[in-house]
DNA sequence: CATTCGTGGAA
DNA sequence: TTTCCAAGAAT
């Protein structure tokens, strides 16, 4: 049913395709939190969380940050350290300061008042092409075409284009994503663009899968050219590197606290964020680790090693700490969930089970582990 | 415009 | 075990 263009669809492929997706969305979205709900600064929260981040990954740190902060005044009245604590273990810290800086922005000079079109939201920190589309169209029905991971996957293999990241490439998939988005509202209870955009987005996470798509139930099976395959660009090789962490602890009445290093607030990765103690790889050679983890960070694995002081006397390790006086803390076990830890130190804390899986709202007790 | 930023989970 | 990512944005 296609015509004979550069990958563009007819007028009647285009609505059939609208039809059936959105038909199929109706009948097979998933129940996720942020649907069915009339809320920008929710639908906003949602899509920042998303960026790069998959559904499951982000669930419960999505219903933990809004209890947290219910409103776009309570998350710009917050400190930052607290934003950043219920964001750890998110990743792509950026986020959640430029989140919190947005609502900071629009609470002292804008009434607290979210903009309602993609050109005002896109002037927000953090808020780019994607997420302004995203959220126009969803939280306030503007008829803007969003163009993510999902959608570009779909459209490639819809018109049997291969991946193209040249400009060219990315006007075409933008083109067509616009040609596709509904123009007008059928009623007042519901949000044609909004939907479509939803819609497109979880065909490809759901159905239109990357590895191993379910051609079979597709909606728009027989408007695809490719019926699930395009050709995809190499990806650069992964990097591995070891790192060495100290793991302290000492005993204050019933607490045990845990020595922690504050990093840098000019840091280049990750700034502000707690973690443990870094250890020199030299002061560590021919130790036996307490624990050994690989830690994946985009394309570099670290090959971690967390070190115990071993003997109750000695400090060598202790000594080989090389950070700042300053910037270490003692912090109490059952107050770790307070502070932005890093992704690694909170697994590696969790996996000596000083810490509890709960978050703030939810603090359950540590069994008090105690280093031998 | 190519890089960089985190993480956990599936295959 | 290793690989491959996931509802991008900023620089």
């Amino acid at each position: 049913m296609h015509d004979a263009g550069q990958g563009e669809l007819s007028a009647a492929a285009i609505h059939t395709f609208r039809r059936k997706l959105i038909h199929w969305y109706r009948t097979n979205a998933r129940d996720l939190p942020w649907r069915g709900i009339c809320d920008a600064y929710r639908t906003w929260v949602s899509e920042v969380m998303l960026q790069q981040t998959r559904v499951a990954a982000m669930l419960e740190h999505y219903e933990r940050f809004l209890r947290m902060f219910p409103t776009v005044f309570a998350l710009a009245l917050a400190p930052e350290a607290e934003v950043l604590a219920c964001w750890s273990g998110l990743g792509y810290y950026r986020r959640a300061r430029m989140l919190h800086k947005a609502a900071q922005f629009l609470v002292t000079e804008r009434a607290g008042v979210i903009p309602d079109t993609s050109i005002g939201l896109r002037t927000l920190p953090g808020i780019g092409e994607y997420t302004s589309a995203a959220i126009a169209s969803i939280a306030f029905g503007e008829s803007i075409a969003v163009v993510d991971g999902n959608v570009e996957r779909v459209l490639l293999r819809i018109t049997g284009r291969a991946e193209d990241t040249s400009v060219a490439g990315q006007k075409l998939i933008r083109d067509l994503a616009a040609s596709l988005i509904p123009h007008k509202r059928v009623g007042d209870e519901t949000n044609a663009a909004g939907d479509h955009n939803q819609a497109m987005m979880e065909l490809g996470a759901t159905v239109c899968t990357p590895k191993a798509p379910l051609c079979l139930t597709c909606p728009v099976h027989d408007l695809c050219l490719t019926r699930g395959e395009h050709v995809k660009l190499p990806r650069g090789t992964q990097k591995s590197h070891p790192a060495a962490y100290l793991l302290a602890t000492r005993k204050r009445g019933i607490t045990t606290d845990v020595l922690l290093e504050r990093r840098s607030a000019d840091a280049r990765l990750m700034p502000g964020m707690v973690e443990l103690p870094p250890l020199p790889m030299s002061a560590v050679a021919g130790r036996e680790p307490l624990l050994r983890l690989r830690h994946a960070i985009t394309n570099t694995n670290y090959y971690v090693e967390i070190h115990a002081q071993s003997g109750s006397g000695e400090r060598v390790l202790r000594r080989a700490v090389k950070v700042p006086a300053d910037s270490l803390i003692w912090q109490p076990v059952p107050q770790l969930h307070a502070l932005p830890l890093t992704g690694l130190a909170r697994k590696v804390l969790m996996r000596l089970d000083l810490m509890a899986v709960a978050g703030p709202e939810n603090p359950r007790r540590a069994t008090g582990f105690v280093i031998p």
